[in-house]
DNA sequence: TCTGGGGTCCTAGGACCC
DNA sequence: TCTGGGGTCCTAGGACCC
């Protein structure tokens, strides 16, 4: 087999009599198995070997015991209760999760400081430039899921190959606590039959697309012509299908830019529609986004806004402003017109579940002072209708949330906000879990 | 009885400029 | 004298990822 597939209990003299031919896979995949859950059952030892869920709503993370009967990540709760009516819901420790994962982040560093995290339970690496130190990217991968096993406590999954892409679909295929090295001289052997579901980029739409057009292997989709794929699924996602299945991956582990949008929003059951529920919703979200934005040293120009209707149908509205804002009263303003003119719209909904505020079009913050006046004449004409930010104002304003953001820093966000800017008994998110998402 | 919060990237049409 | 093409920016919606 070309593919050396060890679970769990790896020796490492069966690694030494495999691991040369390797020599061009250097790029590790590392994934924490059911992560939330795993950790839930690390603190709580009652909770091991049962099938549990991290969430309550919606299912955030679920052991592996309870995947066997079907319940996932993302589902409703009533749901995976149906499918499993021993489940048991634990409460999320979120700042333990936190903790958790920048510690396997760094028995990571202890191998590389080539480290790209791609979220809190997931890394790759690149470990060229360790094979010197540590023995072959497969001994690193070994030892890397010892350590993690014995001194944190945690399953972890690692894929070792040449590229991000094929090191990835090799984690997700290790699964659970598992470790897979692919030789490069055997990589279509590997992907060949595997579904196309473990492409990055393919979902449930993408899915059912290629499925109706009798594709359901990796080794189908790379036959498939380039011109078929682009038909199928539009310009850019069929070219980058394509390359993927036909094993073409170009990425090199890096540490991510910054961020190109900041955004929060919050889910709201159904609630009929008043001026004070948007009001005190927008004033919520508005508060956080512009407080992250002013403590990254952020400010953006283009600001969106989403509305969630029942049957989970949304519409946006967005709005692009001669300057770049940061100021909490200003966004909150913006995006209150927006939030109107969407419900406006769509008048004969009743009931909104979910409110979204997301600022893009990001630039540093320091351009903010330079580039006043706001109330300049030439704004595009499709905002002719919103008010515009004043120059005086927003200095002003500028000054208050400083002042604002510097008395949270020492004594914690409940200290001071704008009296919009708590949310009341609709918000069933933890803090916590807000804080940990920003990551 | 439809379910969280945080993101990225792509598309298509329209406005506008040269 | 109302015809061409290319590029950029903006808006709305959608797919996807963790």
């Amino acid at each position: 087999m070309a593919v050396v597939h060890w679970k769990t209990n790896v020796c490492s003299t069966t690694l030494s009599s495999v691991t040369p031919p390797v020599s061009g896979a250097t790029i590790l995949h590392a994934d924490l198995d059911a992560f939330y859950a795993s950790v839930e059952q690390l603190l709580d030892p009652s909770l091991r070997d049962r099938p549990i869920a991290v969430g309550g709503g919606v299912v955030l993370a679920a052991s592996y015991e309870a995947r066997r009967f079907g319940v996932r990540a993302g589902m409703p709760g009533w749901r995976a209760r149906q499918l499993c009516g021993d489940l048991r819901f634990v409460g999320g420790h979120f700042r333990r999760y936190q903790q958790f994962g920048d510690e396997v982040v760094s028995v990571f560093h202890d191998f590389t400081p080539r480290v790209e995290r791609v979220s809190i339970d997931e890394a790759f690496l690149d470990v060229a430039g360790a094979v010197h130190l540590f023995g072959a990217p497969a001994e690193i991968a070994a030892a890397v899921r010892q350590r993690v096993r014995e001194e944190i406590g945690l399953p972890l999954s690692v894929g070792v190959a040449r590229t991000k892409h094929l090191a990835k679909v090799a984690s997700q295929v290790a699964k659970p606590d598992g470790l897979i090295v692919v030789d490069p001289a055997h990589e279509r052997a590997f992907l060949d039959p595997l579904p196309i579901r473990l492409i990055r980029g393919v979902g449930p739409t993408t899915e059912r697309r290629l499925h109706e057009a009798g594709i359901h292997t990796i080794g189908q989709l790379a036959e498939t012509g380039s011109p078929i794929l682009r038909s199928l699924l539009g310009d850019a996602a069929g070219a980058k299908l394509g390359a993927l299945s036909a094993n073409i991956d170009t990425r090199i582990v890096q540490t991510p830019g910054p961020s190109k949008s900041v955004g929060s929003q919050a889910a709201l059951g159904r609630r009929q529609v008043t001026r004070e529920l948007i009001r005190e919703t927008l004033g919520y979200l508005g508060d956080r986004v512009a407080g992250r934005l002013r403590k990254a040293h952020m400010a953006g120009r283009t600001v969106t806004v989403r509305v969630r209707f029942a049957q989970l149908r949304s519409v946006t509205r967005s709005s692009t402003l001669p300057v770049a804002i940061s100021t909490t009263l200003t966004l909150i303003e913006v995006a209150d017109q927006l939030a109107r003119s969407a419900i406006a719209d769509n008048q004969w909904e009743q009931e909104i579940t979910l409110l979204a505020v997301s600022v893009s079009n990001l630039c540093p913050e320091h351009s903010l002072q330079l580039e006043l006046p706001l109330d300049r004449t030439d704004l595009p004409r499709t905002q002719g209708h919103l008010r515009r930010p004043r120059a005086e104002v927003e200095v002003g304003r500028w000054g208050v949330d400083r002042s604002v953001d510097a008395i949270r820093d020492k004594f914690g966000r409940a200290a001071v906000g704008y009296a919009t800017s708590v949310l009341s008994g609709a918000d069933r998110v933890p803090e916590e879990f807000r804080e940990l998402a920003e990551r």
